[in-house]
DNA sequence: GCTATATATACGATTAATCATATATATGAT
DNA sequence: ATCATATATATGATTAATCGTATATATAGC
């Protein structure tokens, strides 16, 4: 993992918060990054199809949905970036986090989703 | 510190290894980053400029010299951020290391400098 | 098969980042 | 005051990143 090119992957909001979701919850499909982040669906998906090349994201299809965790060979000190910033990220995740959890119907809790 | 500009300006090669050069040295003058990194004066500086203006980097002008170093208003996650990457970029930065050890009359060291 | 939902990608347009070069400023020495 | 060194900035050109919109693919249910 260069770094350069994985700070390129954490220097775009919708990229780090994304990233940072993932961490916190280990893994979400595409519908609830969708909905904690207020954005369009091509928007998500080509920013998480970027995380996914650079190898910073896994994706796991489950049904209709597309699961994205943190890729299983991410090196040590990636990680440790992302918990370091996970863990004094709260202003700039809340609306994040308040949206997420008012999100009905999330894949993992019920039948129906997104 | 944003998050988001904090990784913008770790997503450029030069810039991130001036900021990992800065944290392992303490402080370094415009000239040993130019000799460590290979780069052309202006660019170097521009670079500079945008890590100070982002409340990354703090300079103090020495005589004719300008020492940068960490700000130090930088949040500790910043720091440990950089610490955490300093400490797993040995390929990465091997190549300046060299490069500024081998760099003769660095003012820290001798009257005549750069 | 057809329809609905979830997700991915392609395309062209727009905006932002980076660069090389030239020039300006600041300090120190003579 | 002049000259040399160190550093900073301005300008215009080039390249890269991002976006909105349209469209394609995949799965599930009927």
């Amino acid at each position: 993992m260069n770094p350069v090119s994985f700070y390129k992957c954490l220097a775009d909001e919708i990229r780090l918060k994304c990233l940072l979701l993932i961490a916190r919850e280990d893994e979400l499909c595409v519908c609830e990054l969708q909905a904690a982040l207020d954005e369009s669906q091509p928007k998500i998906s080509r920013h998480l199809a970027q995380l996914r090349k650079c190898g910073l994201l896994q994706d796991t299809r489950r049904g209709q949905w597309v699961h994205y965790s943190l890729h299983p060979d991410l090196p040590a000190w990636s990680r440790q970036v992302l918990q370091t910033t996970l863990a004094s990220s709260d202003d700039f995740m809340q609306d994040a986090y308040t949206k997420l959890s008012s999100m009905g119907d999330r894949p993992e809790r019920a039948a129906a989703c997104c």
